[in-house]
DNA sequence: CATATATTTGCAACAATGTATCAATTGATT
DNA sequence: AATCAATTGATACATTGTTGCAAATATATG
């Protein structure tokens, strides 16, 4: 699916800069921070536009906004061909010396019982520590 | 147990900055934000020695920093009078209305079994929703 | 209690992240 | 091709966090 396609599945109008955004975080395949995409976009693109385009696509559902620690923040394409999983389900490893984020697709977030009268909207699971690469 | 009581509990010099700042997380008892503690603490320490204070208490398992969204930090006074639990073991509220975030001592972070190769050194687990207030 | 020393503070300057406003531009529809 | 709403890009600003360094302070020692 390319990056046209994308915006047309989520009714979200084609514009230079969203498909510019997309197609680098095709290439990466795998959540990427702001600045590791401005590398990528070059600097044509100003960073109010940038965080705009951001939220319109994490809105839609064609990215995914993961916040690892504050002051780092990286996003990820969500995976259209196996249906949307706007709200993600899956756990994130965090390896605390490359700072590279890892989606565990296999590891599900698991389901709390609340204290009746909460209500539950999203579920999210960060785990730190070392990556295969570092942990040697 | 005091703030002079809990910094030599740690090891960690009993300084001004310090003190203030355990005190007045005791007296919030829930998470509180720097501009939250700020408003508590006057204008009278500046966020230098804020942030460096933060720092060194949290790395003496005196408090404990939860990243809620990015641009939102929250901190929060580790229970030394039932133990220490440094790497805290619970999951984390967020109410995205009123903004609040409620330590759900009751509910524990998951295990996962990690793909060979990976080492977890913590995990955090954040829901998100309606807390009681909000959800009427 | 006075003193020495290592830690901590407070200040200034800086860097990164994110938001608000508004005119100019662009995309989709007719 | 023309229209109109949505989006862009520029400027300015707010918040969060870091670095370097001199002055002040906390603890240990005599």
């Amino acid at each position: 699916m390319n990056a046209t396609e994308i915006l047309q599945h989520h009714e979200v109008k084609k514009t230079a800069p969203r498909v510019a955004i997309i197609q680098a975080l095709q290439k990466g395949r795998s959540p990427l921070s702001e600045s590791e995409l401005k590398d990528d976009l070059g600097d044509f693109y100003d960073r109010t536009t940038f965080y705009r385009s951001m939220q319109t696509l994490a809105e839609a559902g064609v990215i995914h906004r993961i916040v690892v620690d504050n002051v780092l923040v990286k996003y990820v394409l969500n995976d259209c061909e196996h249906g949307h999983h706007h709200q993600p389900d899956h756990v994130h490893f965090y390896c605390q010396q490359c700072k590279s984020l890892i989606c565990m697709d296999e590891l599900k977030t698991p389901f709390y019982q609340l204290p009746s009268g909460f209500k539950q909207q999203t579920c999210e699971v960060i785990i730190r520590g070392l990556c295969v690469k570092c942990n040697q």
